[in-house]
DNA sequence: TTCCTTAATTAGTAATTAATCACTTTCAAA
DNA sequence: TTTGAAAGTGATTAATTACTAATTAAGGAA
């Protein structure tokens, strides 16, 4: 009756206004009712397209997926050298995440934890991959002669993603107001200069319990293959 | 009928009963009917302790925040070196969260965000006393020659969060198969090496937008000088 | 025992939720 | 112009939600 519109670009324009309204609303309140009031249709037209709401967040979640791969390799496909294309890496995954705020939200909603087991791994996925990425670029930058060698480039990329995090967490308990871009590239550049040379040898750097790695452990038997590239 | 308790008494149980609950049920999706099912009273009774559902939220985030002080009050009492002292908070902080695992859910809740920012603003005030409370270790590191000079110790503080946020995030995400603790002793000792000493002099610190400070905004009276050399 | 405070119950309320189903309308191809 | 598939609606469902009022019963003090 109002605007008519083809299946795709419908489903489309839901997931998007999914995504925006999970950010204030919050994912785990967010009702069918609310998303179709926003988009001017009916309740029933969301179950139009998508059979249950669990469907739709199977949706939101694959389009944000894509949205960090877009992310990731445009910041990656310049000729830079390691730590630019770093720092490109982070500051760029910070902007997605101040574009789609609801991402951290999202991350830890039951809508994903309880209800959906599948989406959580996929998530984890995601990360992990962004994990290899960053591991790879560290080392790289070893190689460049930027990071100490002694440094391992799997537990560097660990602090590096938890800055992203932990630059979330504040941005969002602050009420958003600080610039997140300009602090995260700030933060980086201290982690940066942390990473750049090695300790004294007489350092006690008394190793802790073995490294844990990201790839599961024990959960499931779908053997990763790490190596393989 | 069944069971009658002080209402000191009740009102804790019923607190713990939300934390342990809101982990798998999510604190937006947790009723006070179920609640009320664990603790086997009726519904009603939920609303005879707390008048309002939100009244019961901000005593649980009361708690919560008690909880943190106990913790962090425990892990600095001891005459240790600051590095000592800084390893045992993050460690004391992780188990926490390993005994309440909620926490960071409750923490992007919109029980939080959306619905009631004077929560919000307590636990961003927590976040800046723990923030305060390492800078200030850091610090004291730096005078015992454990940490480098030339590091702001805010933004090392900072970095020193975001381990434990991130650990929280990855922990929570790959399904808790990890022993969260361990590693985060193992990534601690990573960026405790990576504080112990000074790049090189030509080194490109690209200094980036000003400082956004999480409430210390320049260190108290003892200014570093990060030029002097 | 009796009395009285107070924890807890029973039995509701109105509002919102995800989901269904029979129907109407649109639009493009035949 | 006709037709048929597909997008959208209206009405309704059963279940769940936070919250309330009237009532009951426990248990300590007199």
């Amino acid at each position: 009756m109002r605007e008519r519109k083809s299946a795709e670009e419908r489903k489309s324009e839901i997931i998007e206004t999914t995504l925006r309204l999970a950010d204030w609303v919050g994912p785990d309140r967010l009702s069918t009712q609310a998303i179709a009031k926003t988009i001017c249709v009916t309740q029933a037209t969301i179950f139009r397209h998508f059979s249950t709401k669990q469907a739709l967040w199977e949706a939101v979640a694959g389009r944000i997926g894509d949205k960090f791969q877009t992310c990731w390799r445009e910041a990656e496909d310049s000729e830079t050298p390691a730590t630019d294309k770093l720092q490109a890496l982070i500051i760029s995954q910070l902007k997605l995440i101040h574009a789609i705020p609801a991402i951290p939200a999202i991350l830890l909603s039951r809508e994903l934890h309880a209800e959906n087991n599948r989406l959580r791994r996929l998530f984890y996925g995601m990360m992990e991959r962004f994990h290899r990425r960053i591991a790879r670029l560290i080392e790289e930058g070893q190689q460049q002669g930027h990071f100490r060698d002694s440094l391992d480039s799997a537990d560097a990329a660990f602090l590096v993603i938890s800055l992203v995090q932990g630059l979330v967490l504040r941005w969002s308990l602050s009420g958003r107001n600080f610039d997140i871009v300009g602090e995260g590239q700030r933060l980086f550049s201290v982690l940066r200069e942390s990473f750049c040379i090695a300790p004294p040898l007489g350092w006690n750097g008394s190793e802790a319990a073995p490294a844990t790695s990201l790839s599961v452990d024990k959960q499931q038997s779908d053997t990763k293959d790490r190596t393989s590239s």
